[in-house]
DNA sequence: CCAATATAGATGCAACTGCATCTACAAGAG
DNA sequence: CTCTTGTAGATGCAGTTGCATCTATATTGG
Protein backbone atom coordinates (compact mmCIF):
# COMPACT_ATOMS: atom_id res chain seq x y z
CA UNK A 1 0.00 0.00 0.00
CA UNK A 2 1.10 3.18 -1.17
CA UNK A 3 1.11 5.58 2.39
CA UNK A 4 0.80 9.67 1.94
CA UNK A 5 2.96 11.37 3.96
CA UNK A 6 1.38 13.88 6.12
CA UNK A 7 1.54 17.40 3.47
CA UNK A 8 -0.48 15.21 1.27
CA UNK A 9 -3.61 14.47 3.59
CA UNK A 10 -3.16 18.15 5.27
CA UNK A 11 -3.55 19.57 1.76
CA UNK A 12 -6.66 17.71 0.85
CA UNK A 13 -8.19 17.60 3.97
CA UNK A 14 -7.95 21.60 4.15
CA UNK A 15 -8.79 21.47 0.64
CA UNK A 16 -12.17 19.80 1.49
CA UNK A 17 -13.10 22.17 3.87
CA UNK A 18 -11.74 25.38 2.49
CA UNK A 19 -14.53 24.39 -0.32
CA UNK A 20 -17.27 23.71 1.98
CA UNK A 21 -16.65 26.97 3.66
CA UNK A 22 -16.64 29.09 0.87
CA UNK A 23 -19.40 26.95 -1.04
CA UNK A 24 -21.73 26.94 1.87
CA UNK A 25 -21.09 30.83 2.30
CA UNK A 26 -21.66 31.61 -1.46
CA UNK A 27 -24.73 29.19 -1.38
CA UNK A 28 -26.35 30.82 1.51
CA UNK A 29 -26.01 34.37 0.56
CA UNK A 30 -27.30 33.44 -3.43
CA UNK A 31 -30.27 31.40 -1.14
CA UNK A 32 -30.71 34.70 0.86
CA UNK A 33 -31.05 37.09 -2.26
CA UNK A 34 -33.83 34.71 -3.76
CA UNK A 35 -31.04 33.39 -6.45
CA UNK A 36 -30.34 30.30 -8.04
CA UNK A 37 -27.74 27.87 -7.02
CA UNK A 38 -24.42 28.21 -7.29
CA UNK A 39 -24.15 25.36 -10.26
CA UNK A 40 -26.97 27.03 -12.19
CA UNK A 41 -24.47 30.24 -12.29
CA UNK A 42 -21.85 28.31 -13.56
CA UNK A 43 -23.44 26.58 -16.67
CA UNK A 44 -24.94 30.03 -17.33
CA UNK A 45 -21.85 31.41 -17.61
CA UNK A 46 -20.92 28.86 -20.02
CA UNK A 47 -23.73 28.79 -21.82
CA UNK A 48 -23.18 32.67 -22.29
CA UNK A 49 -20.16 32.38 -23.43
CA UNK A 50 -20.64 30.10 -26.64
CA UNK A 51 -23.12 32.70 -27.79
CA UNK A 52 -25.41 33.01 -30.62
CA UNK A 53 -23.37 29.34 -31.63
CA UNK A 54 -24.82 28.33 -28.72
CA UNK A 55 -23.28 24.83 -27.26
CA UNK A 56 -23.94 21.31 -27.41
CA UNK A 57 -25.19 19.39 -24.02
CA UNK A 58 -22.07 17.14 -24.67
CA UNK A 59 -19.58 19.48 -24.64
CA UNK A 60 -21.20 21.53 -21.79
CA UNK A 61 -21.33 18.54 -19.53
CA UNK A 62 -17.39 18.23 -20.05
CA UNK A 63 -16.50 22.26 -19.33
CA UNK A 64 -18.80 21.57 -16.21
CA UNK A 65 -17.83 18.01 -15.08
CA UNK A 66 -21.23 16.77 -14.50
CA UNK A 67 -22.46 13.21 -15.68
CA UNK A 68 -24.26 12.88 -18.62
CA UNK A 69 -28.23 12.64 -16.64
CA UNK A 70 -26.99 15.67 -14.07
CA UNK A 71 -26.45 18.14 -17.42
CA UNK A 72 -29.74 16.29 -19.11
CA UNK A 73 -31.80 17.43 -15.89
CA UNK A 74 -30.05 20.79 -15.45
CA UNK A 75 -30.99 21.65 -19.29
CA UNK A 76 -34.49 20.51 -18.42
CA UNK A 77 -34.96 22.77 -14.86
CA UNK A 78 -33.17 25.65 -16.58
CA UNK A 79 -35.17 25.18 -19.64
CA UNK A 80 -38.69 25.29 -17.46
CA UNK A 81 -37.30 28.40 -15.53
CA UNK A 82 -37.20 29.62 -19.28
CA UNK A 83 -33.31 30.66 -18.73
CA UNK A 84 -32.04 28.36 -21.63
CA UNK A 85 -33.57 27.37 -24.91
CA UNK A 86 -33.04 23.60 -26.78
CA UNK A 87 -33.60 23.23 -30.23
CA UNK A 88 -32.83 20.32 -32.18
CA UNK A 89 -29.94 20.83 -34.68
CA UNK A 90 -30.03 19.07 -38.34
CA UNK A 91 -26.56 18.31 -38.74
CA UNK A 92 -26.87 15.55 -36.02
CA UNK A 93 -30.09 14.09 -35.10
CA UNK A 94 -29.52 12.70 -32.03
CA UNK A 95 -28.31 16.44 -30.35
CA UNK A 96 -29.31 19.59 -29.86
CA UNK A 97 -27.91 23.00 -29.54
CA UNK A 98 -28.47 25.09 -25.75
CA UNK A 99 -28.64 28.57 -25.96
CA UNK A 100 -29.18 31.14 -23.63
CA UNK A 101 -32.46 33.32 -23.10
CA UNK A 102 -32.57 37.22 -22.65
CA UNK A 103 -34.46 36.16 -19.37
CA UNK A 104 -31.15 33.40 -18.42
CA UNK A 105 -28.71 36.71 -19.67
CA UNK A 106 -31.06 38.35 -16.93
CA UNK A 107 -30.50 36.02 -14.15
CA UNK A 108 -26.64 35.29 -14.73
CA UNK A 109 -26.22 39.06 -14.46
CA UNK A 110 -28.39 39.52 -11.13
CA UNK A 111 -26.19 36.57 -9.65
CA UNK A 112 -22.97 38.16 -10.51
CA UNK A 113 -23.04 40.45 -8.04
CA UNK A 114 -23.95 38.76 -5.13
CA UNK A 115 -22.16 36.01 -6.27
CA UNK A 116 -18.60 38.24 -6.65
CA UNK A 117 -19.41 40.10 -3.00
CA UNK A 118 -19.42 36.93 -1.02
CA UNK A 119 -16.10 35.70 -2.81
CA UNK A 120 -14.04 38.69 -2.69
CA UNK A 121 -15.28 39.00 1.41
CA UNK A 122 -14.48 35.54 2.14
CA UNK A 123 -11.16 35.46 -0.03
CA UNK A 124 -9.65 38.89 0.15
CA UNK A 125 -9.82 39.22 3.63
CA UNK A 126 -7.57 36.26 4.26
CA UNK A 127 -4.97 36.17 1.26
CA UNK A 128 -3.34 38.84 -0.78
CA UNK A 129 -3.36 39.14 -4.09
CA UNK A 130 0.16 37.23 -4.35
CA UNK A 131 -1.14 34.12 -2.20
CA UNK A 132 -4.71 33.86 -3.92
CA UNK A 133 -2.08 33.96 -7.33
CA UNK A 134 -0.02 31.18 -5.66
CA UNK A 135 -3.04 28.88 -4.50
CA UNK A 136 -4.25 29.24 -7.81
CA UNK A 137 -0.95 28.15 -9.50
CA UNK A 138 -0.84 25.43 -6.89
CA UNK A 139 -4.69 23.75 -7.37
CA UNK A 140 -4.37 24.51 -11.25
CA UNK A 141 -1.10 21.97 -11.09
CA UNK A 142 -3.03 19.70 -8.77
CA UNK A 143 -6.19 19.44 -10.89
CA UNK A 144 -4.43 18.49 -14.17
CA UNK A 145 -6.26 15.82 -15.45
CA UNK A 146 -3.24 14.53 -17.85
CA UNK A 147 0.02 14.64 -15.84
CA UNK B 1 -20.52 46.42 -5.69
CA UNK B 2 -17.49 44.94 -4.68
CA UNK B 3 -15.58 43.69 -7.49
CA UNK B 4 -13.24 40.61 -6.90
CA UNK B 5 -9.52 40.59 -8.22
CA UNK B 6 -8.55 38.29 -10.76
CA UNK B 7 -6.66 36.43 -8.97
CA UNK B 8 -9.55 35.71 -6.20
CA UNK B 9 -11.88 34.35 -9.04
CA UNK B 10 -8.91 32.01 -10.50
CA UNK B 11 -8.23 30.71 -7.28
CA UNK B 12 -11.61 29.86 -5.94
CA UNK B 13 -12.51 28.40 -9.61
CA UNK B 14 -9.43 26.31 -9.16
CA UNK B 15 -9.91 25.23 -6.04
CA UNK B 16 -13.51 24.06 -6.88
CA UNK B 17 -12.68 22.19 -9.74
CA UNK B 18 -9.46 20.85 -8.12
CA UNK B 19 -12.15 19.43 -5.58
CA UNK B 20 -14.01 18.22 -7.68
CA UNK B 21 -11.59 15.64 -9.48
CA UNK B 22 -9.97 14.86 -6.42
CA UNK B 23 -13.12 14.14 -5.17
CA UNK B 24 -14.35 11.95 -7.93
CA UNK B 25 -11.30 10.06 -8.24
CA UNK B 26 -11.50 9.21 -4.60
CA UNK B 27 -15.28 8.12 -4.70
CA UNK B 28 -14.70 5.93 -8.02
CA UNK B 29 -12.22 3.78 -6.14
CA UNK B 30 -14.24 3.69 -3.34
CA UNK B 31 -16.53 2.38 -4.94
CA UNK B 32 -15.21 -0.22 -7.06
CA UNK B 33 -13.73 -1.43 -4.43
CA UNK B 34 -17.17 -1.97 -3.09
CA UNK B 35 -16.78 0.36 0.39
CA UNK B 36 -19.07 3.24 1.52
CA UNK B 37 -18.74 6.34 0.47
CA UNK B 38 -16.13 9.36 1.55
CA UNK B 39 -18.23 10.90 3.76
CA UNK B 40 -18.94 8.09 5.67
CA UNK B 41 -15.16 7.71 6.17
CA UNK B 42 -15.15 11.74 7.89
CA UNK B 43 -17.90 10.24 10.40
CA UNK B 44 -15.83 7.21 11.29
CA UNK B 45 -12.92 8.50 11.53
CA UNK B 46 -14.15 11.30 14.02
CA UNK B 47 -16.39 9.02 15.91
CA UNK B 48 -13.25 6.64 16.37
CA UNK B 49 -11.53 9.29 17.67
CA UNK B 50 -13.76 10.21 20.36
CA UNK B 51 -12.92 6.72 21.38
CA UNK B 52 -15.03 4.71 24.40
CA UNK B 53 -16.57 8.14 25.50
CA UNK B 54 -18.39 8.76 22.62
CA UNK B 55 -19.46 11.90 20.96
CA UNK B 56 -22.78 14.05 20.45
CA UNK B 57 -24.18 14.59 17.33
CA UNK B 58 -23.91 18.16 17.98
CA UNK B 59 -20.45 17.84 18.01
CA UNK B 60 -19.83 15.73 15.30
CA UNK B 61 -21.97 17.63 12.77
CA UNK B 62 -19.85 20.94 13.51
CA UNK B 63 -16.87 19.41 13.09
CA UNK B 64 -18.05 17.42 9.69
CA UNK B 65 -19.51 20.93 8.72
CA UNK B 66 -22.93 19.35 8.39
CA UNK B 67 -26.35 20.37 8.68
CA UNK B 68 -27.74 19.04 11.68
CA UNK B 69 -30.97 16.81 9.66
CA UNK B 70 -27.63 15.88 7.99
CA UNK B 71 -26.07 14.61 10.77
CA UNK B 72 -29.18 12.85 11.80
CA UNK B 73 -29.66 10.96 8.77
CA UNK B 74 -26.14 9.82 8.02
CA UNK B 75 -26.13 8.60 11.83
CA UNK B 76 -29.41 6.51 11.02
CA UNK B 77 -27.70 5.09 8.08
CA UNK B 78 -24.52 4.32 9.70
CA UNK B 79 -26.63 2.74 12.50
CA UNK B 80 -28.77 0.53 9.82
CA UNK B 81 -25.18 -0.80 8.43
CA UNK B 82 -24.53 -1.19 12.25
CA UNK B 83 -21.13 0.29 12.09
CA UNK B 84 -21.99 2.85 15.11
CA UNK B 85 -24.17 2.83 18.18
CA UNK B 86 -26.25 5.57 19.53
CA UNK B 87 -27.24 5.40 23.37
CA UNK B 88 -29.33 7.99 25.36
CA UNK B 89 -27.21 10.09 27.47
CA UNK B 90 -28.49 10.31 30.79
CA UNK B 91 -27.20 14.05 32.32
CA UNK B 92 -29.23 15.20 29.24
CA UNK B 93 -32.54 13.50 28.18
CA UNK B 94 -32.64 15.41 24.86
CA UNK B 95 -29.37 13.91 23.81
CA UNK B 96 -27.48 10.15 22.70
CA UNK B 97 -23.97 9.06 22.53
CA UNK B 98 -23.00 7.86 19.27
CA UNK B 99 -19.94 4.99 19.58
CA UNK B 100 -18.03 3.11 16.60
CA UNK B 101 -18.77 -0.69 16.40
CA UNK B 102 -16.24 -3.54 16.12
CA UNK B 103 -17.77 -3.60 12.83
CA UNK B 104 -17.31 0.50 12.24
CA UNK B 105 -13.33 0.13 13.07
CA UNK B 106 -13.45 -2.72 10.23
CA UNK B 107 -14.74 -0.78 7.60
CA UNK B 108 -13.14 2.27 8.17
CA UNK B 109 -9.80 0.53 8.17
CA UNK B 110 -10.62 -1.49 4.99
CA UNK B 111 -11.81 2.11 3.39
CA UNK B 112 -8.24 3.72 4.44
CA UNK B 113 -5.99 2.11 2.36
CA UNK B 114 -7.96 2.89 -0.50
CA UNK B 115 -8.81 6.38 0.26
CA UNK B 116 -5.13 7.09 1.15
CA UNK B 117 -3.45 4.96 -1.91
CA UNK B 118 -5.90 7.30 -4.53
CA UNK B 119 -4.73 10.48 -2.59
CA UNK B 120 -1.26 10.04 -2.71
CA UNK B 121 -1.63 9.41 -6.42
CA UNK B 122 -3.74 11.94 -7.45
CA UNK B 123 -1.69 14.85 -5.07
CA UNK B 124 2.09 13.39 -5.08
CA UNK B 125 2.17 12.79 -9.27
CA UNK B 126 1.35 16.58 -9.31
CA UNK B 127 2.54 18.19 -5.92
CA UNK B 128 5.62 18.04 -4.43
CA UNK B 129 6.26 18.03 -0.29
CA UNK B 130 7.01 21.41 -0.49
CA UNK B 131 4.42 22.15 -2.91
CA UNK B 132 1.81 20.54 -0.70
CA UNK B 133 2.64 21.83 2.56
CA UNK B 134 2.58 25.22 0.77
CA UNK B 135 -0.83 24.40 -0.82
CA UNK B 136 -1.92 23.31 2.72
CA UNK B 137 -0.99 26.68 4.08
CA UNK B 138 -2.92 28.61 1.71
CA UNK B 139 -5.90 26.67 2.13
CA UNK B 140 -5.93 27.08 6.20
CA UNK B 141 -5.35 30.75 5.80
CA UNK B 142 -8.80 30.94 3.59
CA UNK B 143 -11.35 28.75 5.51
CA UNK B 144 -10.58 30.39 8.93
CA UNK B 145 -14.26 30.88 10.28
CA UNK B 146 -13.00 33.94 12.26
CA UNK B 147 -10.56 36.63 10.45
C1' DC C 1 -43.12 26.50 40.84
C1' DC C 2 -44.51 28.39 36.04
C1' DA C 3 -44.00 30.51 31.62
C1' DA C 4 -41.00 31.69 27.96
C1' DT C 5 -37.20 30.58 25.36
C1' DA C 6 -33.41 27.71 23.81
C1' DT C 7 -31.25 23.31 22.42
C1' DA C 8 -30.96 18.19 20.76
C1' DG C 9 -32.54 15.50 17.57
C1' DA C 10 -36.21 13.49 14.19
C1' DT C 11 -39.11 13.71 10.19
C1' DG C 12 -42.62 14.78 6.06
C1' DC C 13 -42.17 16.47 1.76
C1' DA C 14 -40.09 18.22 -2.31
C1' DA C 15 -35.99 18.67 -4.95
C1' DC C 16 -31.83 16.59 -6.53
C1' DT C 17 -28.37 12.82 -7.57
C1' DG C 18 -26.62 8.24 -8.88
C1' DC C 19 -27.22 4.19 -11.35
C1' DA C 20 -28.76 1.49 -14.86
C1' DT C 21 -31.02 1.31 -18.83
C1' DC C 22 -33.48 2.94 -22.86
C1' DT C 23 -34.38 5.30 -27.38
C1' DA C 24 -32.80 7.40 -31.34
C1' DC C 25 -29.61 8.47 -34.60
C1' DA C 26 -24.70 7.88 -36.62
C1' DA C 27 -20.69 5.50 -38.45
C1' DG C 28 -18.06 1.77 -39.95
C1' DA C 29 -17.54 -3.22 -41.64
C1' DG C 30 -18.96 -6.60 -44.54
C1' DC D 1 -27.96 -2.27 -47.99
C1' DT D 2 -27.77 -4.40 -43.36
C1' DC D 3 -25.53 -5.52 -39.21
C1' DT D 4 -22.80 -4.23 -35.42
C1' DT D 5 -21.03 -0.88 -32.63
C1' DG D 6 -20.76 3.88 -30.92
C1' DT D 7 -22.60 8.36 -29.33
C1' DA D 8 -26.30 11.95 -27.76
C1' DG D 9 -29.54 12.44 -24.70
C1' DA D 10 -33.71 10.94 -21.61
C1' DT D 11 -35.74 8.47 -17.82
C1' DG D 12 -37.50 5.03 -13.93
C1' DC D 13 -36.23 4.07 -9.55
C1' DA D 14 -33.87 4.28 -5.31
C1' DG D 15 -31.08 6.88 -2.29
C1' DT D 16 -29.72 11.57 -0.57
C1' DT D 17 -30.25 16.41 0.57
C1' DG D 18 -32.64 20.80 1.76
C1' DC D 19 -36.20 23.04 4.06
C1' DA D 20 -39.44 23.64 7.41
C1' DT D 21 -41.36 22.00 11.23
C1' DC D 22 -42.10 18.96 15.13
C1' DT D 23 -41.27 16.66 19.70
C1' DA D 24 -38.92 16.44 23.84
C1' DT D 25 -36.04 18.01 27.23
C1' DA D 26 -33.31 21.90 29.37
C1' DT D 27 -32.59 26.52 31.02
C1' DT D 28 -33.65 31.00 32.47
C1' DG D 29 -36.38 34.75 34.46
C1' DG D 30 -39.99 35.81 37.32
Amino acid sequence: MTKPNPQTIAAWTSLVTANRVLLDDIEYALKTAGLPKLSWYDALLEIEKAGAAGIRPFDLKERLLLPQYGMSRLLDRMAKAGLVDRQDVEDDGRGQIVRLTQKGRDVRQAMWPVYAATLTRSVERHLSQDEAAELHRLLKKLARTKS
